[in-house]
Order: structure tokens, then sequence, then C-alpha cells
DNA sequence: GCTAGACCCTGGATTCACTCCAAGGTCAAG
DNA sequence: CTTGACCTTGGAGTGAATCCAGGGTCTAGC
């Protein structure tokens, strides 16, 4: 299977893929005579994992050390390491969500307070506009 | 108000609030006679909306567009181009939820198959070791 | 008055995670 | 035997910070 139907079936673009090889986040797969990378089965589960991971943020550092436990361990090891590391990325997921309903939820209330202000065309020179000010500033922020 | 109680009032970094300065998303604040930037409260209205903005990612382009209309923008202008821009915001913010879900949820997918399959210590060399090829393999991805 | 330590300023370098590009090789269809 | 879609590499460019050097300022304590 060459680079592009393994980005296919995984999500991450052909470039990306070269871009963690490069990296060491992906290990080398084999080349066919002309140097084409081909990859199996196997490989797209390492792909799919990674890209997983990716979604959720994880840093390219993070990344290579799962892959790299991923590849090598015994599955003792693996389990201790992947477990940890797994649940610390699923605390980060968390906590990005919480952030991302947080700013969802201000901005809403942004946009129900400009409706609940009707349609006045008047703003004090200099200052921010209307109704925008007030309403941004009484969110405390964290 | 210098820039450190601005930054701390709403989790700016002083480097970030003069980046943003730099580029065009926050106005420039005056300065005091040593040269200073001197901050009051209708600045932190504008640095709160952009900060709740870079949480969820818009861009630093549209931020700018954003700030501009908030600060430049008779409140007609305003309300027409904040409300398109905030709702689109929602709605990105509303995606890089539900992939963040997703992504957490097969994470917690492969910690539960880890759980299910006991602690066996062997694998087969050269492939990723135990479950973890299958655990991730059968996930399809979109 | 003087020094230490925590601020502030600017402009530019570095970082991270891609993404794109140039220059060239490979291959299947017509 | 050409066209067009693929593949290779190494390196340049991008977005959004973040860090740094080199310098000025301010407050507290001696």
């Amino acid at each position: 299977m060459n680079i592009q139907e393994a980005s296919r079936q995984t999500g991450l673009s052909p470039d990306t893929i070269r871009f963690y090889e490069r990296h060491r986040v992906l290990p080398r797969p084999p080349r066919r005579e002309n140097g084409y990378r081909d990859y199996a089965q196997e490989h797209l589960a390492t792909l799919r994992l990674v890209s997983g991971l990716r979604h959720i943020e994880m840093s390219l550092v993070d990344m290579r050390e799962v892959a790299r436990v991923a590849h090598d361990a015994t599955c003792g090891d693996l389990r201790q390491t992947l477990v940890g590391q797994l649940r610390n990325v699923v605390e980060q997921a968390d906590a990005r969500i919480r952030v991302l309903e947080h700013t969802r939820g201000h901005i809403e209330g942004l946009l129900a307070g400009l409706d609940r202000m009707g349609p006045t065309d008047e703003r004090i020179p200099g200052t921010a506009p209307c109704g925008c000010v007030q309403l941004v500033s009484t969110q405390q922020h964290e």
C-alpha cells in the first residue's frame, strides 16, 4: 500500500506521515524496489493511533514517546507507560473541552446580549461601541 | 494599569499582548511619560474578548477583523459583522469539541481494551505489541 | 545617594507542527 | 512515447506565539 492509500485510510496527509517519520514519531516502513514506502495493515494501526493523539493536541515529543513504547515495548512495559500517557491525554482533552465550552458560552452570551439590546445606532467615540464593552467586561476571566 | 496587571486580569501574557498590538489585533493603549503602556478598564474589555477568541482558536487575521469592528464601527455595523463572526466562532468551537470528544472516546476504548486483556507479557517481535494493534485498527477513521 | 531586583521597552531570533515547493524518478493508460 | 498522477528528498515558508539581548525605569532598603 502506497503512502496515499495509507493517508486515505488514516486521515494523516502524506506530507504529515513523512514529517512524522523524519521526526521518529512513526517507524520507517519497508520500501519497494523503486524506493516507494510500502505500508501494511500493522502500520495503519500505528498511524491511526498517532492521528488520534494529534487530534487531541499531544505534542510531537510525547507522541514520539507513545509510538516508541507502542512499537518496542513488551506488553508489560507498554501497559504501564501507555496507560499513564493515555490517561494524561484524556485529561488534556477534557481540559481543552472545558475551555472551549466556557468560551462558547461566553460568546453566546455576547450574541444574546446584542439581541436584547435592540438596534441602537449611537456610540461614544473613542470607546468600544454599544453594549459590547459591558457584555465582555462583566465576564470574570479565571 | 501596567501591562502585567492587564495580563493578570485577562489571561493574555504580556508578550502576547504586545504581539497582538504589533499585529493590529489590539489597539495601541496610551503611554505614560516613561513610555510604559497604560491600560484602563475599557481596554480590558477588548483584551478579554480577544482572549476568548484565542481560546476557540480563531485565527489572528479574523481576530484582527473582529477587534477592528468592535473598536471602530457604529453599533449597526458592529451588530452585523460581529454576529456573523461570532456565530462562525461558535460553530468552530462545536466542531473542535466534537473532534476532541471523538478522540477522547477512542483513547478510552484503548484503555478499556488494555484493561480487559489482562497482564500477558509476550509479544510478536517486529509487530506492535499485544492488543494495541487490534484495538486501534478496529476503529474506523472518518 | 546607591544598589538590587522586578518591572518596562524594542526588534529580532527561535520554536512547534506543519505545509509547500523544486527538482527529479516511476508508472499505467492511451 | 507522451501525459498525468503518483513517488522521492531536502529545504523554505507559515502561523502564532515565545524567548532573548540590550537597554531604560522604579521601588525598597541600606
